[in-house]
DNA sequence: AACAAGGTTTCATGGTGTGAAACGGAGGGG
DNA sequence: CCCCTCCGTTTCACACCATGAAACCTTGTT
């Protein structure tokens, strides 16, 4: 039962301590070895490598670590020319524009969901940046979409990963799935977050495979369970042509 | 003259790995390997090590790697809520309405400057970030002004740094930086791309301490010597509302 | 079929990352 | 003022683990 690991250590160790930063943005050296289970020594030598890329900077108020400008300027370069969502941004604002409510893009990657592109209600206060925002796969309209959706061996797969909470692993929950696969859409009530609420459509690229989920998402007391079955059409549709624009 | 390095080789050659897709965004193995001078099989090893985290990401249709989600998560994480420049949008956007031009904000890293926040010309073709990228410190407005302003002892280390460019250690130089110190702004045109032009004031804390350059950039024909001159003021006046606003 | 051009795996070797321990330095409480 | 504590930094011997040459696959091309 030997398991090959064919990754290196002292890497694996380095970029766990930057992802030590997606929950919190200033961490002193003994903070992060103690979060990752490292010996202080190890943490200062790889941290030195981090900073000396600019991956990681102190900040010299506080002397703590925080995440460097190098991320900055990866993210930028993520965001290519090529982007498929970049297309897809004008669809989003129309759809904004109609029922005033924030729209996003998510994707699934492994047994999460993350948030690709955004389109902020008018109302909603600023901010700079949500979009790259992890969600469990487990709750909410559009992580129903991304399984329903999903090749239904993947789906399995998923369901049965042994990280895969055990109390959404019964028969109910395959048939709420199927449900959603039949509608054409999902939607979620103050299921992750109270007093938010969310509807999602699959969109499918020309292979007819799965991309993305698109979701409206708003306060709870606007978007009621009437309310988003009346809006579904709407954001079906929206899915359709977006999809007709990928590729 | 032992120079100690304290830093961790493996990790240096997966982050420079890393830094490669700031030069395009999709590389096979070989490419890497060829660009970082390392053997083909320690960059599968690091690549594997990097996707395993969702640091890169294989692209299927071309088999080749991209960044990964981990990239626009951690981004997502960098602009944090207690962030100085989202405080200073607003005053951008109006900036930017006042003057129909591109308004950015730039703070210096070693020898290259890096854009950290920026409100788009209306007519400008959408992108979806540009903030993070880095350009050289040698030429444009705000590179100009990064070094006019900041203490002498760093200026002075800057420009008798051996990697700054020689064709620019001449007293000419400094004297023209002297004088961007006397006017308060600078100023340039079709410097580091042909067809554009920037205007650019610094931005100082309550310390007064520089903080950021704040530039105004357009193509030359609008952006003429003489409209920039007209317009310096409003600039100059905005940057210092804008630090007004820090701490 | 033979070949070329990528990517992947193997494995012996010694360089290199590791962590215990000791050091330094900045508060802060007695 | 001194002692104590809490962090960050440096040192160093050892074992281990990253390394790269070479062999092996896999896919597409001539």
């Amino acid at each position: 039962m030997e398991e090959e690991k064919k990754t290196v250590r002292a890497v694996e160790r380095a970029l766990d301590i930057l992802l030590v930063f997606t929950t919190g943005s200033e961490w002193s050296l003994t903070e992060l070895a103690a979060k990752c289970g490292l010996h202080k020594s190890t943490v200062h030598r790889l941290l030195a490598t981090l900073e000396e890329r600019g991956f990681v900077m102190r900040d010299e108020a506080t002397e703590k670590y925080r995440l460097g400008l190098r991320i900055l300027e990866l993210s930028a370069h993520f965001a290519r020319a090529d982007d498929p969502t970049i297309g897809l941004i004008g669809e989003m604002e129309k759809l904004r524009d109609q029922l005033g409510e924030t729209v996003s893009l998510y994707i699934r990657d492994r047994l999460e969901r993350v948030r690709i592109q955004a389109v902020q209600s008018r109302q909603a206060i600023r901010r700079v940046a949500q979009v790259g925002v992890r969600l469990p796969l487990s709750v909410g309209a559009s992580s129903k979409v991304l399984l329903a959706f999903a090749d239904s061996d993947t789906r399995s797969a998923l369901l049965n990963d042994p990280a895969w909470p055990a109390g959404l692993r019964d028969a109910a929950y395959e048939r709420q799935l199927d449900e959603v696969a039949a509608e054409g859409y999902a939607t979620s009530f103050e299921e992750r977050e109270p007093g938010a609420a969310a509807i999602a459509a699959p969109i499918f690229g020309r292979s007819g495979k799965l991309f993305a989920a698109l979701a409206v998402s708003g306060p709870s007391n606007r978007l009621t369970p009437d309310v988003m079955s009346e809006r579904a059409p709407a954001i079906i549709g929206a899915a359709k042509r977006m999809g007709a624009l990928l590729d």
